[in-house]
Order: structure tokens, then sequence, then C-alpha cells
DNA sequence: GCATGATCATGC
DNA sequence: GCATGATCATGC
């Protein structure tokens, strides 16, 4: 007799295991024979829930229709917690994907409720001794339906429009298409081209599985939603959405939107504040859509001339971790491969300063791999050197060896902290100063790339 | 008026 | 106490 067990249970023996280590529950000794990708699900298949493992279409306990996953949670610098990568599902068949609805696909049919397993990624410590922190059934909020079919839906217009070859996580917002393959050489044929398309899965990206985290393992209070009604999203997406609330307000000036919102701040960012208002929420950074979609909000004010009056900051790097990375796995690179952002422009005329513009960029890929790696390797070489501080000017500044704005197209390196006291160790000692320490730097948009970013977006229009 | 080092106000 | 977003200051 074949017993059927249902999702209560299957939540219920997951949780047993809440606190143990991966050696504690493997009674049946997988884990002696060496970690393979997929080692952790394959222990509490065998050994927690006693049965064969298999890749199917159908989710892992067919009975209650779920699919298990084991996933990483890792601890941040400052304590905090986050998905350590992004969640990913099944493969996507490009030949039939696409005649399906949502509620058809491949992806709802194995996906549609998750047995998610949370264990916690230590890298000073070996693999069986990882311990689970939590587990939950997860199925999708129905504030996130909308856009994940929206998601889907974008996936599947590629796919049909002959595209499949120029899938990219930027197109979405919590469901990507994600490479799936030994290399770049896995490819698979697609139905309206003739292109070879990489071989990708459905994947939820990383920003959305560290809100999963942070709400259901460590237990933090919801996040203010942009979408007040999720029936707004039938007949839009949440970028026009959002766009098209700013646009109301386009030619205001900031006194004006300070007076309306009854906002009054001496913050440098007070335009980013009146944004926030515009679409309804305290801090349109912390919204739920943009911390899931990894989409970051830039105020960029242009003067009268046409002239960007700053260039464009981004946190600060470590001197010691940047010289232990290669370019591929970089941090710099995974934060323009994985953010977007929403460009608010402010411009100046008449001696005020108006909202004149407002839209979603993300970093081209073809710049990243030129200009922005370049800049990359010259800076983590000098690092390398100890060759950072070049002479100190008329007015006592140091100037550095990094590359500045007059000497690249895209992107340079300045100092960005408190003040010059405020640094991070170096991983060799600086040639000149015999330091230890220097400044604290980061990696800045050029003002005149951002200035030819925005004329481009016009020529388009 | 630009380029670049230095710094500020806020929030967590 | 520090990261962050954004701006300030001034020699050239």
């Amino acid at each position: 007799m074949r017993i059927i067990i249902r999702k209560f249970d299957l939540v219920n023996i997951a949780k047993s295991v809440t606190g143990k280590s991966f050696s504690d529950i493997d009674n049946k000794n997988r884990l002696s024979k060496g970690k393979t990708k997929g080692i952790f699900g394959h222990v509490l298949e065998e050994s927690l829930f006693n049965y064969d493992i298999n890749s199917s279409s159908e989710p892992d306990f067919k009975d209650a229709q779920v699919e298990l996953k084991v996933t990483p949670v890792k601890r941040n610098k400052n304590g905090s917690y986050s998905s350590k990568e992004r969640l990913v599902l099944n493969i996507i068949n490009f030949m039939s994907e696409h005649q399906y609805s949502f509620y058809d696909s491949s992806f709802w049919k194995k996906n549609k409720s998750l047995l998610l397993m949370f264990y916690l990624f230590e890298p000073e410590k070996s693999y069986e001794d990882y311990i689970i922190l939590n587990s939950i059934l997860y199925e999708y909020p129905i504030d996130d339906l909308p856009i994940i079919k929206n998601d889907y839906e974008t996936i599947i217009n590629r796919i049909k429009a002959g595209e499949a070859h120029l899938l990219s996580g930027k197109d979405t917002m919590y469901l990507e298409a994600c490479p799936k393959g030994t290399s770049k050489t896995s490819v698979r044929e697609q139905p309206f081209s003739n292109i070879k398309a990489m071989q990708r899965a459905y994947a939820f990206k990383s920003g959305y599985m560290t809100q999963i985290v942070r709400k259901y393992v460590m237990g933090k209070e919801t996040n203010e939603k942009i979408i007040k009604d999720a029936s707004i999203l039938e007949s839009q997406t949440f970028d026009d959405y959002v766009l098209s609330r700013i646009k109301n307000y386009i030619g205001d000036s900031v006194e004006a939107l300070k007076e309306k919102f009854q906002v009054d701040s001496k913050a440098k960012n007070i335009n980013a504040q009146l944004v926030s208002r515009i679409l309804g929420v305290n801090n349109i950074a912390k919204s739920d859509e943009f911390l899931k979609a990894n989409i970051k909000i830039k105020t960029i004010q242009q003067k009268e001339s046409g002239t960007i009056k700053e260039s464009m900051s981004f946190p600060a790097f470590e001197y010691t971790s940047i010289v232990n990375e290669t370019w591929e796995e970089s941090d710099l690179r995974d934060m323009f491969l994985t953010t977007k952002w929403l460009f608010v422009i402010f411009e100046k005329s008449h001696e005020k300063v108006h909202l004149s513009d407002a839209f979603f960029w993300t970093m081209p890929d073809e710049i990243l791999e030129s200009e922005v790696k370049s800049l990359w390797q010259d800076t983590v070489e000098k690092i390398k050197q100890g060759k950072i501080y070049h002479h100190t000017n008329s007015r006592g500044q140091r100037i550095t060896h990094f590359l500045g704005s007059a000497s690249t197209k895209v992107a340079h390196v300045r100092p960005h902290g408190l003040n010059k006291n405020d640094t991070y160790p170096l991983p060799v000692k600086e040639q000149t100063l015999g330091t230890y320490e220097y400044t604290k730097s980061c990696f800045w948009l050029n003002n005149s790339y951002i200035k030819e970013i925005i004329l481009n977006r016009k020529k388009r229009a």
C-alpha cells in the first residue's frame, strides 16, 4: 500500500531537522562518498524523506505536488543574512514551453509549491557541518504572483520572437531565465530562429530569495509595497507603472514637491525621498518590489548646460577583498549584472531644479566587459603593487595613481568615505607612504557617461 | 568650468 | 559607528 504524504506532513518532517547538521541527518552515508552538486538535496531525499532520487518534470513529492529545494543562506559582514545564491528551478524547454500559458507551464507544474529548506553556509566550516536553519512551505504571495507571471510572459515572448539566445536575467524582476549548463557551449535549438541558444533554467533571483530568507527564516516584518493593488499589474508592467506615476510630476520644482509632500530635510538624498513620496512609500529603496528585484534608485542633477552635476558613486570596495577576486567573479561585475537602476533626472533651469525625466537603466554587457573591466583590472593591479599614492597637491590633498575621469570614458576611481582618515586596510604596503591603509575608494560612473546615456535615450525615443 | 580629493546628513 | 547616496570645495 502506498502511503500518501500531505503538505502538512512534509513541512513537519522538514522542520524536525531544524538546527541539525547534514552529518546528523545522513544515515545512508552519502556524505562519505564525497561532495557532488546537489549533495544536500540527496541527503535529505534519502535519509529524511526516504525516497528515490529522480529528475522528472513532476514535483518531487507527487501526491502533495510539492517540490523540494535545499538552499544556502549566508551571513553578511554587517550581521544580516542573505540568500547565498539564486534558486535554480527546472530547465526551460524552448521548443515546447512557448505553447503554454502560465498555469499550464512547466514552471508552474513543477514549482507551484516549494518545500524550501534553508541551511547556513559557513566558509570556515566543512560542508557536512552546515546547519539547517529552518524549512517552510512556500506558495507564492498574492502580491508577487502578477510580477512572476509578467516575468514568465517576458521570457516566453522572447522565445516567440526568436530571441532565446538573447535572454538575460536583466529582462525580468523575480523569476529569471538563468544560464544552466557546464559552459557557454551548452546550447539548445529554439523554435523561431536557427541560432542556438544557451541552455537556461527558471530561477528565482537572489534578491527575491534574500527577501524570503529575511521574512520567513529571520522573522523580519513585511516590506512596504509600491503596488498596493495587485490588479494594477494585469494591464501594465511594474516598470511602466512606476514611470507613469513619476511622469505625473515632471516639470514640478523640488521646492513645490517638498511643499506638496511635506518633506523637509537637508539630506543629500532629498530628491530620492521625494520620488519615494510620489510612489506612495517612505523609502523606495526599502520597498518590497525594489528589494526583491534588486532595483536601486539614483537621482541625477543636470545643469542648464546639459552637464551632469556629479559623477555617480557606488559602495566603497575593500582593498584586501578586491585583490583576491577575479574579474569574472568580482563584486563590481556582479553588481552590474544583477542590478537595475531607476534613474530620476532633475534639471536646473531658471535658478530652480525641476523633475525632468525618469527611466530604468542597466549596464550594457559590452561596456561592462570592456571599459569597466579594464578599469577594474588597472585598479586591482595598482593595489597589488602598493602603487596608490602619487603626490600631495597644493591644497594638501593626496592625488592617487587610480584612473580619474579625465582619462576614462565610462567610469573612474575616487575616494569615498567619511573623510581622508576613513580608511580600509591594504593587502600590501603602500610603496611611497609605507602605510598599510588608505582612504576608502569606490568606482564612479563618469558624469560624461551619464550624460551620454541620457542623450542616447532621447535619440531612441 | 572641470577634475578630483574630501566631506556631509541620515538611517540602521 | 559606519555605510550610503550625494554633494561640496577649489586649484588649475
